[in-house]
DNA sequence: TTGTGTGAAACTTTTCACAGCC
DNA sequence: GGCTGTGAAAAGTTTCACACAA
């Protein structure tokens, strides 16, 4: 509970998190221990156990641990009971799967606007989220607060698109453009980039003759 | 030129590629020096050296790299200019985004095949791909050869699918499906999980109060 | 006896600093 | 003087091994 954790350990985490909740969903063990989860997700047990041990003891020595409570425990470490608004920058092919995405509203992940700059689509709904013309942004954000923003708008104007989410306060934003962005050291950056994992299996072809 | 070069390594390398790409295109400045990138990536000068001197020395002291000698290094090093031929498995909202996607016509990536388990979509072609009946795909990758695949099916069927793929020895796979997948270590997986980017966001959001 | 939590060791990656070449 | 390439130091992450609790 000392050193602030890696961003790599939160996303081991969001793994647990996931493989517990099937856990439980189907059969209902009591406790669990890093061992069974180890061999479950190919991730060494005392790596496991140092992950956690970042947050607390959540475990009984001899037994493991329990498993609501384990799950229980990460849920609010991770933060994913409480509700956050999103909104979606950039109604391509990708927006709009994101927009039909379910896995928002079931993981209370509320997309309360979306924006793009094409005529055709400003004013329309999709999905029951109104297409807002992107240059309205600031205004609107103002009063939506927005929690987390995504941007799925092309490379050249990703930037400015991040530099006015920065501007709205938002503090929190998952690119898919494929851009390297800068913002300030208050503001999470999360970069999705298709090219660059692409160009990293090229890479592997490659090297591996 | 010894040392295999980590993932990350490769992953900055995408970015100096794309970056100097941009470079060429807009301005024509012969020579570039690691300085420069730094201050435009916000990657610092001597970890773009470092990483460069893993594959051996392209640069001229006192005067910096050749734009275009650099450019081709990198992309001869990442194998970008090399066709590969790809397969798309899972035609929901997110694989048809992803066959609509120009970017990998572009970048010499040939989608050859999607695959899906809907009657509905089997037979059908979209963005002049054919959708094949995901069951099929052992016999239909004996003879297409695919280089790399993307997963994009739900969770649940990712494991079976990767494991069938590794079986047709497709030795890249691009997982988007929300699952911890395992392939025999001559395999290069890479996973973007949407979920567990979003995770880290609210994490941090959570964290920082 | 079983399995957690954790210092310490091993390893990896980043940062530094500077020799050497243009 | 300016800039690369690179050993060596520092920082960060993973692995190990074991004290200790149930």
């Amino acid at each position: 509970m000392m050193k602030t954790p890696p961003d790599i350990v939160i996303h081991r985490l969001a793994l647990y998190l996931r493989f517990l909740e099937d856990c439980i969903r189907e059969n209902t063990s009591a406790t669990i221990n890093s061992q069974y989860l180890s061999r479950k997700l190919h991730i060494p047990a005392h790596q496991i156990r140092k992950d956690l041990s970042f947050f607390g003891k959540f475990g009984a020595a001899g037994i493991g641990y329990g498993s609501q409570d384990l799950l229980k425990k990460i849920r609010d470490i991770l933060g994913v009971d409480k509700p956050w608004d999103l909104c979606i920058c950039g109604v391509g092919n990708l927006g709009t799967a994101l927009l039909m995405y379910k896995g928002f509203r079931e993981n209370n992940l509320n997309i309360v606007a979306a924006f793009d700059s094409d005529i055709r689509k400003i004013g329309r709904r999709k999905q029951g989220v109104t297409v807002y013309d992107i240059g309205k942004m600031p205004g609107i954000l103002k009063r939506l607060r927005v929690d987390i923003a995504i941007i799925a708008t092309p490379a050249a104007v990703a930037q400015e698109i991040a530099d006015a989410l920065v501007e709205c306060r938002v503090r929190a934003i998952l690119n898919f453009a494929p851009a390297k962005l800068t913002v300030p050291a208050h503001v999470k950056l999360r970069s999705v980039d298709l090219s660059t994992e692409l160009i990293n299996l090229t890479y592997f072809l490659c090297a591996a003759r």
